[in-house]
DNA sequence: ACCTGAACACCGTTCAAGT
DNA sequence: ACCTGAACACCGTTCAAGT
């Protein structure tokens, strides 16, 4: 790739980012290329779909997964603590701008979708806490890894659409977090 | 109001519900107001915003969301199937068309919005519901009407945007049951 | 090889002109 | 009082012309 070609690529994922943190996921992308200070046309060379954009945007997101899910697993206490600490790192993850929940739970069972990788990311984060509670014969029989994703993303789903405050949001996740464990 | 302009009202109604059902609630307004034989005008000035029209549209809506609460209160057998039913009915009865789950649940916390009485509607019935549930101690405490309807929204919103089948969805509301239930 | 920006298509919304 | 449809604004997307 030409420098010239690397400088916009990474300055249309900086300001992406920026553009995508302030006006949520639905945001114009010629307002994005004005920003910075590319045609429409550099955008689309780069980024043929709106959802290239985002994988792109989601790279280094990846390894703040990775991070919270040992964050999580080193939760001191009963199964039921590590579990909601999850949920609450989960939600806080997938919801880095509007409709970016959205997005990424309908995307679960996409595996065409380009950011269909850091879906893997986010189910393999969960199955190893999922191996921790049935390790501790905690889980209810049936529950798996992708099914709590698509429950506590439906509930940040709800979350960012309503904008919801955490005083609202957390008990929905005591809820989920009772039906999950035995 | 005129006899041309009712006319032209209800033949609105009915061609959206027609449109919104094929194409979801995104559908382009213009092409309701097409199919419907009136200019674009016309259609605004009787709906000055989209959820104007799907409030119409809803009206009869309504009564079938109170026959589906009453059916689901005469089940027999324990409490949980009784809740069970009711939450295999709040997702069909919001998912009429594509985008209603998110639009339905998002206007929840919203009682300004123009379907906020439509909401009412539906936190009347499971509010019915719960009474029954709790009636039979069988509620876990804190557990509402409200935070009910936000958790199967949620769960709606997902099948809704990833077409998800009732196979993989009523395991969903399997797990939030338990979590409701004590 | 890459970029630019004009151009097109589509849709929501408004409003002056009609009946 | 109500309707029509042209007109405008906005945005996504393409592509011929440039470097």
């Amino acid at each position: 790739m030409r420098v010239d070609a690397q400088r916009n690529y990474d300055r249309i994922v900086e300001v992406a980012r920026e553009v995508f943190r302030e006006q949520g996921y639905d945001a114009s992308l010629d307002e994005v290329a004005k920003r910075a200070g590319v045609g429409p046309g550099t955008l689309y060379r780069h980024f043929p779909k709106r959802d290239d954009l985002l994988d792109a945007m989601m790279r280094s997101w990846m390894d703040r997964v990775d991070e919270a899910a040992e964050k999580a697993l080193a939760t001191e206490g009963p199964p039921r603590d590590l579990l909601v600490a999850w949920l609450r790192a989960y939600v806080a993850l997938i919801s880095l701008h509007k409709g970016g929940p959205a997005k990424i739970t309908s995307a679960l069972d996409d595996s065409g979708s380009p950011i269909a990788s850091k879906c893997r990311t986010l189910t393999g984060a969960t199955d190893k806490v999922v191996e921790r509670l049935a390790a501790a014969g905690a889980l209810r029989p049936g529950v798996d890894a992708v099914t709590i994703c698509r429950l506590v993303g439906g509930v940040a789903v709800v979350a960012d659409q309503g904008d919801l405050p955490e005083s609202t949001v957390f008990p929905l996740l005591e809820v989920m977090a009772d039906g999950m464990l035995r």
